[in-house]
DNA sequence: ACTTAACTGCAAATAACTTGCATTTAAATA
DNA sequence: TATTTAAATGCAAGTTATTTGCAGTTAAGT
């Protein structure tokens, strides 16, 4: 099922559906939190992707809008599928201080600003909270 | 009268002054944008002060609530003094996608968000808006 | 089957930071 | 004022996430 759903989500944006981009859109899919090209490159078990063409590929996914990208702060990047389908951000993100991951709250909205400056374009908006995970927060 | 400031905030905060992190602190205090560490050499002319010794100095001026740190998206992050002396963002920041330039929204204040999960603790919050700054959406 | 643009892998490059270490110096103290 | 010391500095080298160039492969349309 989600090997057929990711092969359609790519067909639909008009790209190859090729073994290497299958596997990384169905892992994305099933994954719950962002995930970073070495937490990619690791968990893709059995499937030999380079990490160039991963990079390459999320590149193409969040130019599609499959994909939104979020910046942990510790200069790495992460990667979550979003059904919202727009190119920015549609929800905040938790970004924890002590172990680096990064969480999207789906629950959420990201408030909307009083107007800003009409000479300014937006184009969209990031909502980061920064602090502690359930995990590291209950550690002793 | 900003140098004089320079060196009083810098003895508040119990560091030495040294001619480079006066000079530092004044531009910072001076600039109205974010500044990058390569911005920051390009613009200390005249002061000698090595590029490892900038990033050791914003990292301390960041550690002493003097200045927070912006995340523009290019892998780069951009500094700025606060008065608000704490920690983290006190107001949104607006990012060019087109030139790069960060801004603080100084007037603004960054939302709350309705309660997250209890097992989070939320040291800090970070408010980005993206997209073209004044200059670059008139351009032709 | 043929064609072609999309995709891939490999090696090398880039660039923003970080680290180690030896030297200097502001400023506290005697 | 001389002494002391922790903080600050400079230089060279290291780290690492991401990018680039290029040649070879392949999905998919004809
Ligand atoms: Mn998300
Ligand atoms: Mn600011
Ligand atoms: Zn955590
Ligand atoms: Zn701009």
């Amino acid at each position: 099922m989600g090997e057929n759903n990711a092969a359609e989500i790519l067909r639909k944006a008009g790209m190859k559906k090729t073994a290497g981009r299958v596997a990384l859109l169905k892992l994305l899919l099933e994954s719950e939190k962002p995930l970073s090209q070495q937490e990619i490159s690791r968990m893709l078990k059995g499937v030999e992707l380079n990490y160039v063409s991963i990079y390459r590929s999320l590149e193409a996914f969040c130019r599609a809008g499959i994909t939104h990208r979020i910046e942990t702060g510790d200069r790495t990047w992460r990667f979550a599928v979003c059904s919202c389908g727009g190119r920015g951000h549609c929800h905040p993100h938790f970004i924890c201080n002590s172990c680096g991951a990064a969480e999207c709250l789906r629950g959420m909205e990201i408030p909307e600003l009083p107007a800003v400056n009409r000479e300014y374009v937006v184009e969209a908006t990031e909502f980061y909270l920064k602090g502690l995970c359930a995990r590291c927060s209950s550690e002793v």
